[in-house]
DNA sequence: CTCTTTGCAAAGAGTTTGCAGGGTG
DNA sequence: CACCCTGCAAACTCTTTGCAAAGAG
């Protein structure tokens, strides 16, 4: 067996397409806005490559949102920020609390912590301005 | 329409069944559970009450894993360490630093936080003795 | 009695996979 | 020219939903 990767036209333009938005789009949002240059591109091989980029460490999911997941390009560890009204997912810039909190986990449950996720939920600020009215 | 809620026994069994333990199960998982003591219950059942039970504050969602969302009795906001090995979620008591983020999240971006979710993935405790060998 | 809850089974939705053909090294 | 990558569509899995019957107030 070889299982070397090969480059793909495909692998690359999805990898482009997922790290030229600041948004958080689903498999299928993203096969929609390559659809366009790639008209004979499939959901599947969208799938396909976003695992083969996750596997990679070229991409990270950011978590299920009504069902579907959410990719991302950037893979340095950042929160998110998912707006309970739009669903639109923001990158938050937040100081660092992670080194001594993967510090006390591993000192105080004997786990070792390699990565981690957070998501705050809320309204954000263009909902909120908006939105005074409903909701 | 009445739309009052009326007391359902098998709404009560799925609460006290996600309340009875430390894990976080998924809904089939709490489904088999209970199943010896209710021959009769269904799935679809089980789906409805937790999602009842989550529109009335009474259980949370923790994150989708393995493309099965996990839920947990405890609603007070508190972080999850997500094996990746055993696929245990656990429950993590960390100092609260959200207080302060959900003030810096309001004044910078103009967002209203009302709620977060902080997993941090590795491998958990039995898993790191066990596996010394593999993985 | 009225409206909610349930079991059952079918429908939905997102994601994965098998296969035959095309592409890359 | 060996093996990876792709399109297509079917298969899978988790979750939701419609309906008629049972249960709660």
């Amino acid at each position: 067996m070889d299982n070397r990767r090969k480059t793909s036209k495909k692998r690359e333009a999805v990898l482009a397409a997922l790290r030229a938005v600041e948004d958080h789009p689903t498999a299928e949002t993203l096969y929609m806005r390559l659809k366009p240059d790639y008209p004979e591109l499939s959901l599947g091989t969208v799938y396909r490559n976003l695992s083969v980029l996750l596997e990679e460490g070229l991409a990270a999911t950011v978590a299920t949102v009504d069902g579907q997941l959410r990719y991302d390009g950037r893979t340095e560890p950042h929160a998110h920020f998912i707006c309970r009204r739009c669903r639109r997912v923001l990158d938050l810039e937040l100081p660092d609390t992670v080194t001594p909190m993967y510090r006390a986990i591993r000192e105080e449950l004997g786990c070792a912590p390699e990565g981690h996720s957070l998501n705050v939920s809320g309204l954000c600020a263009a909902c909120r301005s908006a939105g005074r009215a409903g909701n």
